[in-house]
DNA sequence: TCCTAGAAAGTCAAAGAAAGTCAAAGTAAA
DNA sequence: TTTACTTTGACTTTCTTTGACTTTCTAGGA
C-alpha cells in the first residue's frame, strides 16, 4: 500500500470528534519513515478546501500543521463540496471525494459505488480533453439530487 | 494455445471465491512473458460489461487494476439488458430503460435518479458525437455496479 | 533593542513506478 | 484471400517519492 494513502488515513483518524488537528511535520514524516515533504503532498492531494478541509501552518520554534474540516453539518458539507467542484475535476480527486461521503455517512454504499462509476476514468472513455470537466459536471449534478 | 486465453483464464481463476480482483499489470506480465499492454488487450476483449466485468485502474506508484466479477446469476434480467444494450443509447432510450426498472424494482427511487442524472443529455455536456457511445457506457457500467 | 542560531514548515523539480494508447506487424478463420 | 483477431513495442500520461534549497518564526545573547 502506498506510504501517502497510509498517512492519508491516519490523519483522518486523527479527527475522531474533533472537528480540528494539529500536527507536527517532522514527527509525522519520521513516524512513517518518509521525508517531511511526503506530508506535504498528502495534504496537497486530500486535505484541499475543495474536499472539505482547510489547512493553517505556522513555522519555527514551535511550529505546526492544523487542519480543520469545514463543515458540521451533512447538508453545509454537501452545498460546500458542490460549490467548490468548480468546472474540473479528476478521477483521483473524485474518488478521494467520494470515499470522504462514505466515511461522513453522506451515502451509503451502494450509492458511493454508483457515482464513483459514473465519474471514473475507465468508464468516461471519451477524449481527454472533456474528461475532467464531465466528471465535475456529473458529481456535481449526481450530488445535487442525493436530496 | 493463445497467450490471451491462457490470461484470460489465469485472471479468472484469481476469482476463486472473490468478486472483487486486483492485479498488478507488469507483474502479470512478467509472469506471462509478454509486453504489458497484452494484458490490457485481454482486458479490453474478455472483461468487459457486456460479460460482466467491471475494471477500474490506477496509474503511478502502486498502481494497479481492479477487476469486478458481477454475480449474473443474482438477476438474469439485469445481464440481459446490460448485454443488450450495445454501444449506443440515446437519452429517450435510457429514461424507458430506467423507469423500467423501477417498475421491476431492480432499483429505488434514490437510485434511478442518480442513474438517470448520470445518463441525461443535459448532464453530459460533450459533442454531439461522443454522447450516446458515452451513455451506453455509462448505463452498463452503474447497472453492473447495483449489487 | 537587535542580531543570530536553530527549529520548523514550504517549494519545486527530478526520478521512479505504474498503467494507458495506438498503430504496425503477425496469425488464424471464413 | 480477405477479414478479424493477436502480439508487440515505442511513446505517453498519471501518480508518488525524494531531496536540495528556501522561507518564516522564536528565543536567547550581545
Amino acid at each position: 500500500m502506498r506510504i501517502s494513502d497510509i498517512i492519508e488515513e491516519f490523519i483522518k483518524d486523527l479527527f475522531s470528534d474533533e472537528e480540528e488537528i494539529e500536527i507536527q511535520r517532522n514527527d509525522l514524516a519520521q513516524h512513517f519513515n518518509c521525508v517531511p515533504s511526503q506530508i506535504n503532498y498528502v495534504i496537497a492531494t486530500r486535505f484541499k478546501p475543495s474536499q472539505g478541509y482547510y489547512v493553517e501552518s505556522k513555522r519555527g520554534g514551535g511550529g505546526h500543521i492544523t487542519i480543520k474540516k469545514v463543515n458540521n453539518t451533512k447538508s453545509d458539507y454537501l452545498m460546500h463540496i458542490i460549490s467548490n467542484i468548480g468546472n474540473s475535476l479528476t478521477d483521483n480527486e473524485a474518488k478521494i471525494l467520494i470515499s470522504d461521503f462514505l466515511t461522513y455517512n453522506l451515502v451509503n454504499t451502494k450509492e458511493a459505488k454508483l457515482i464513483r462509476v459514473a465519474t471514473s476514468d475507465n468508464v468516461l472513455d471519451i477524449p481527454k480533453e472533456y474528461k475532467d470537466k464531465l466528471r465535475a459536471n456529473i458529481l456535481k449534478n449526481m450530488l445535487l439530487n442525493l436530496n
